[in-house]
RNA sequence: GGGCUCGUAGCUCAGCCUGGUGGAGCACCCGGCUGAUAACCGGGUGGUCGGGGGUUCAAAUCCCCCCGGGCCCA
């Protein structure tokens, strides 16, 4: 079989990335991948919205989407992986029209026609697929872009088109009034998603007005209101049942309000006649205060009256009576519903009242204020009049204020099915949990109604005809029956949009013409059909049966009462059951200052522009590996972060297949089965702790928790393979035979290396790809790419729980010991006789004892033993200071010579024998001293030869002693690592020979290194080695000075003839 | 105004479910190591765990209120 093939040194993403791109397309890799699996998994893609280049948050969405379409094929699941996009709607309509200068909806009409129009949209939507399409292929991310659902064909729309059909079998489609936000410049409806984007700070009216309470003199309800221009449309006043009431005198009148509002309105000169509940206002009847000028009002009935409303009245306000028009509030149009009274709009779609609004008839709505004001005035019936600042919605298009009106919508009935949307929502696996019990179950249990008409162009045609004669509806559900019924097709293709579908007239059962109403369907519905439509269903029945319903969908939470909540409503009007099984909940992305991140802000950010500075997996990793539901703060620090980890990722690789190409390392003939004997301690912890990282990994991606899955992957790899593991063996990999010790290691690295390499592929499809590429591909031979190969099982057989745990306490050790040479000034590089391990621990005993080879080396020291905590004496001195309340009043006089005779003291002996004797006798000045424990106090210190370090199940004990042995060994390798350094700088291949020559300032130095000349070779590759204090020999090559703690050192290095 | 959610070192975040001496990485300072690594290792500086109250022997963690950011609704 083959060999491992070699990396460039360089980590350079820019360099293979494209090229991988490419190459992935040409191949046809997405298609292979999709065919390895075999039980379904059904991924719905939610369909962005084709107007905007997509931003690193989009970003983030199909990179978390790639991420587990990716996995889900490596655990052999048959992947559904379409991609969808949204390509009706106004957004797009408005695009058009600023393309072609249109002002207004009329001119669509009138100047451009439908027809055009509708081409134009078509064309917009279609030439920006292709572009979002290659930005998110530009991503890395594989999904099926040759075959994406489009929302505008016939089949797409006819799958809407039947359910709309269903909801009509099921009586849950309806007409009728509802109050909808109007711009009155655009003439059109604007959905509610449309005007919470755009409240602006505005100044309005802020007027009180007195209704006179009919059958009483001078007796009003008092009301406040900020858009007089309402008032015309009035029906009742709204009160809060369990709120208390005052009739306050004012001079000659009285108000009837709110007790609690009354100092803030009518200042503090009022008598309280009269104190009611809310309650016992409902039904007094008033005189509405536009009579006169509105004589429409007078034909209203039931109307003007006090209706009571828990919900919408507040005291943080007005006057805690509303003035309540059922016209032009959803508020007051529900209460109004209730009661049974009647909804009264006379403004039309461009914001004038008609002639139902009598003295106001061609006024703008606005322009009517002052008007309505000045007659209220006149008439004696407005009590206050200010101005306010505040929050009103505009028209997000073309800034004007909206103005809301009643109007005939076609509806579905959401609030009777609410139940069962709540029982159904049970049933799904939500990711975090709050997202679905909380957030959606709330949003759930608000429903309303779901207004599904539009009065637009581009759209999906509302699928209703009505009979001109016995005024008769039909709902179609195909184009098949579309056909069927028809008396009357337009020439041309069949295309369901308008105008075609316009021209379409039904035959009716009464032997009238049925009309299609001009309306189409809200945008929302097109994506809400998705799970079924996205198959073609019910058109064709085979895919459906195969793949519904979806097991996984993705999406930001702002899709709570979009997308999760349409894909619901829809599936449950067409199947009475949800149509999803897990929903994965993921945050939005922000800019460095927690700012969402918007075009008017300009701090959006591309991914075009992170993935030319940092790379495709860099933007990846970033993104996976934070916590998916939570808003992610976009910084460029933590971007080169990742860019630094997956740098020592890339040469982690490098070095493994430096070595093991070097070495012709064949992993078919070489492989840790085989070589279980050759294992060495290092080699075996890493087996096992891979063995934990396979099956954690496999578990967080499966509970769609990625960011613990790259989290753990990238921590392994840079922390235990290259920073621990790779240290570890450093000098195996230099032995220069087939060594059974160097293939063991050599196979280890490979193990854990190609097996890491799959894992990290979904996340990190391109580096991955690439090092499969160079260094697997030729030792293993197929498959052709990283991403057709299966998640790698664990190997139970190599786990050794022990042996992690003693690992983990060797390299505290280890860190101890080097922490010990520190505080006693002695490099690493200076080998060391002893290492001292004291620990009650047991298993620190047992880890010595396994594990003292590996301790040995990394800490560079000759031997390392363990002690009983008993034996720590010896390793530590007491430094005796005298206690003078007690040494005073015992020696007296010779109180300060016995004093300064302690420090003369073997302080160990003394404290064993004051511990085990009770005293201990010296002699001073020829006479015998007899000290008593309460005379001293002993200070513990550690024994002069040795240095301390601490860890958290014991101490380490160094002996610092530098023999001349040691200190020319320590030499030695300062000798190799200047050496190793200069075949560096000369940028020698690995395995280059070289001739040296070193020149050192005296002949000790010499002496010692000579002692050390055949490791020098060995280590540095060298054919010949001169050493002398004379600068007199001949210094070829490439020279140097060095500075060793003072010395200095004259190196020459020249590569050998080969 | 309401629902959900986040707030922990200068920065990015873990820890919170299941209370028991506050962590990591980056940044900064000092020292060391290095023929894979613009790496790395040791030591140091740095926290009213957003604020307040409560429960408890004990609260970053559980409960309540408030403040600030985000999404959604009004």
């Amino acid at each position: 079989m083959g060999v491992v093939g070699t990396l460039t040194k360089q980590f350079n993403p820019r360099e293979y990335e494209e090229r991988l791109l490419k190459w992935w397309d040409e191949a046809r890799l997405r298609d292979k991948a999709a065919q390895m699996g075999r039980k379904k998994f059904y991924f719905l893609d939610g369909p962005p919205y084709v107007t905007n280049p997509i931003h690193v948050g989009t970003a983030w969405n199909k990179i978390l989407k790639d991420a587990y379409l990716r996995f889900h094929r490596m655990i052999g699941l048959r992947v559904r992986d379409q991609p969808g996009f949204d390509m009706h709607g106004l957004p797009i309509e408005v695009m058009v029209e600023k393309k072609l200068g249109i002002k207004s909806k009329k001119e669509i009409e009138t100047k451009i026609g439908i027809k055009n129009f509708v081409e134009e949209c078509r064309r917009y939507a279609l030439d920006n697929l292709k572009i979002a399409t290659n930005q998110f292929k530009n991503l890395g991310v594989w999904m099926d872009w040759e075959h994406p659902y489009m929302t505008i064909t016939n089949e797409y729309i006819e799958a809407v088109w039947w359910m709309i059909k269903k909801a009509e079998e099921k009586g849950l489609l309806s007409k009728g009034l509802r109050v909808t936000h109007t711009c009155p410049r655009c003439e059109t409806v604007l959905a509610g998603y449309e005007v919470t984007e755009e409240y602006r700070e505005l100044e309005d009216p802020s007027i009180y007005v007195k209704f006179p309470v009919k059958g009483r003199n001078k007796e009003y309800i008092l009301i406040w209101t900020t858009t007089p221009w309402t008032l015309p449309a009035n029906v009742a006043v709204m009160v809060h049942p369990d709120y208390i009431y005052i009739k306050a005198k004012v001079e000659d009148e009285v108000f009837i309000l709110a007790e609690e509002r009354a100092s803030m309105v009518l200042g503090e000169n009022y008598e309280v006649l009269e104190r009611l509940y809310g309650s016992e206002l409902e039904g007094v009847e008033y005189t509405p205060p536009l009579l006169e000028e509105v004589p429409k009002q007078a034909e209203l009935k039931p109307a003007h009256m006090v209706v009571l409303s828990s919900e919408y009245v507040t005291l943080e306000e007005g006057t805690g009576c509303v003035h309540s028009a059922p016209g032009h509030g959803e508020e007051d149009f529900e209460v109004g519903m209730r009661y049974g009274l009647p909804v009264f709009c006379p403004v039309n779609e461009a914001g004038r009242f008609t002639k139902d609004g009598g003295k106001y008839q061609g006024m703008y709505v606005r322009d009517a204020n002052s008007v309505i004001v000045e007659d209220l005035k006149r008439k004696g019936l407005l009590f206050k009049e200010e101005t306010i600042r505040h929050r009103y919605p505009h028209c997000w298009r073309c800034k004007t204020p909206l103005v809301l009106r009643a109007t005939e919508q076609w509806f579905l009935k959401v609030t009777e099915i609410k139940e069962k949307l709540l029982d159904e929502n049970e049933r799904v696996n939500w990711i975090p949990e709050w997202a679905g019990k909380s957030r959606f179950g709330n949003w759930i249990r608000n429903a309303r109604d779901w207004v599904i008409s539009r009065q637009r162009y581009w759209g999906i045609p509302l699928p209703i005809w009505i009979c001109e004669k016995c005024g008769k509806r039909t709902v179609v559900g195909s184009i098949e029956e579309l056909l069927q019924k028809a008396v009357r097709i337009p020439a041309g293709e069949v295309d369901l949009h308008r105008p075609w579908v316009d021209e379409v007239v039904l035959a009716c059962e009464c032997g009238g013409e049925m009309r299609r109403v001009p309306d189409v369907v809200d945008v929302w519905m097109d994506s809400g059909a998705a799970s079924w439509a996205s198959l073609a269903y019910p058109k064709r029945a085979e895919e459906f049966e195969e793949w519904w319903p979806v097991d996984l969908i993705l999406e930001g939470h702002d899709q709570t009462r979009g997308w999760f909540y349409t894909l619901m409503v829809c599936g449950v009007i067409a199947f009475d059951s949800c149509p999803y099984r897990t929903v994965l909940m993921h945050g939005f992305t922000l800019d460095q200052y927690g700012r969402a991140m918007h075009k008017s802000l300009g701090n959006v950010i591309y991914p075009e522009e992170v993935i030319e500075k940092l790379g495709r997996d860099v933007l990846r990793i970033y993104e996976l590996q934070h916590t998916t539901w939570e808003d992610l703060r976009f910084t460029w620090r933590e971007l080169e972060e990742v860019f630094r980890q997956l740098n020592i990722v890339w040469n982690t690789y490098y070095f493994a297949s430096l070595y093991m190409n070097l070495d012709r390392f064949d992993p078919e003939k070489h492989h840790v089965e085989s070589l279980t004997k050759h294992l060495k301690p290092e080699d075996r912890w890493l087996l096992s702790k891979f063995q934990r990282l396979i099956a954690n990994t496999k578990q967080w991606f499966a509970q769609l928790q990625v960011f613990n899955a790259a989290k753990a992957l990238m921590e392994f790899l840079v922390e235990d393979v290259s920073r621990w593991y790779i240290r570890a063996i450093r000098r195996r990999t230099w032995i220069e035979a087939e060594a059974p010790e160097k293939l063991a290691a050599y196979a280890t690295l490979y193990e854990v290396l190609y097996a890491s390499l799959r894992m990290l592929a979904p996340i990190a499809p391109f580096i991955t790809e690439e090092i499969y590429q160079k260094v697997f591909l030729p030792a293993v031979g197929a498959p052709e790419s990283i991403h057709l190969l299966s998640w790698p099982e664990v190997k139970e057989n190599l786990v050794n729980e022990e042996l992690e745990r003693q690992m983990k306490i060797a390299r505290e050790i280890v860190e101890a010991a080097a922490s010990a040479r520190q505080r006693a000034g002695l490099k690493l590089r200076i080998p060391l006789r002893q290492l001292v391990v004291v620990s009650e621990s047991g298993e620190v005993e047992e880890t010595v004892k396994s594990l003292r080879e590996l301790i040995a080396d990394l800490a560079n020291v000759k031997e390392v033993v363990h002690t009983a905590p008993s034996e720590e004496a010896r390793f530590k001195e007491y430094k005796l200071l005298p206690r003078w309340s007690k040494l005073g009043p015992a020696f007296k006089a010779k109180a300060k010579r016995v004093a300064e005779a302690l420090s003369t003291l073997p302080g160990r002996e003394v404290v064993q024998a004051l511990s085990e004797k009770g005293a201990y006798w010296f002699t001073l000045d020829g006479e015998e001293v007899v000290l008593l424990p309460e005379h001293v106090e002993a200070v513990e210190e550690v024994a002069e030869r040795y240095s301390r370090g601490e860890f958290s199940e014991g101490r380490v004990y160094v002996d610092i002693e530098v023999t001349p042995e040691l200190a020319a060994e320590g030499l030695a390798r300062e000798m190799v690592r200047r050496i190793q350094e200069m075949r560096k700088e000369m940028d020698l291949e690995v395995d280059a020979k070289i001739y040296v020559t070193i020149v050192a300032p005296d002949q000790e130095s010499v002496q010692a290194l000579e002692k050390f000349r055949s490791y020098i070779m060995e280590e540095t590759r060298a054919e010949q080695l001169s050493i002398a204090a004379e600068p007199c020999l001949e210094m070829r090559g490439y020279c140097r000075d060095w500075d060793i703690e003072g010395d200095r050192f004259t190196i020459a290095v020249e590569r050998a003839e080969r």
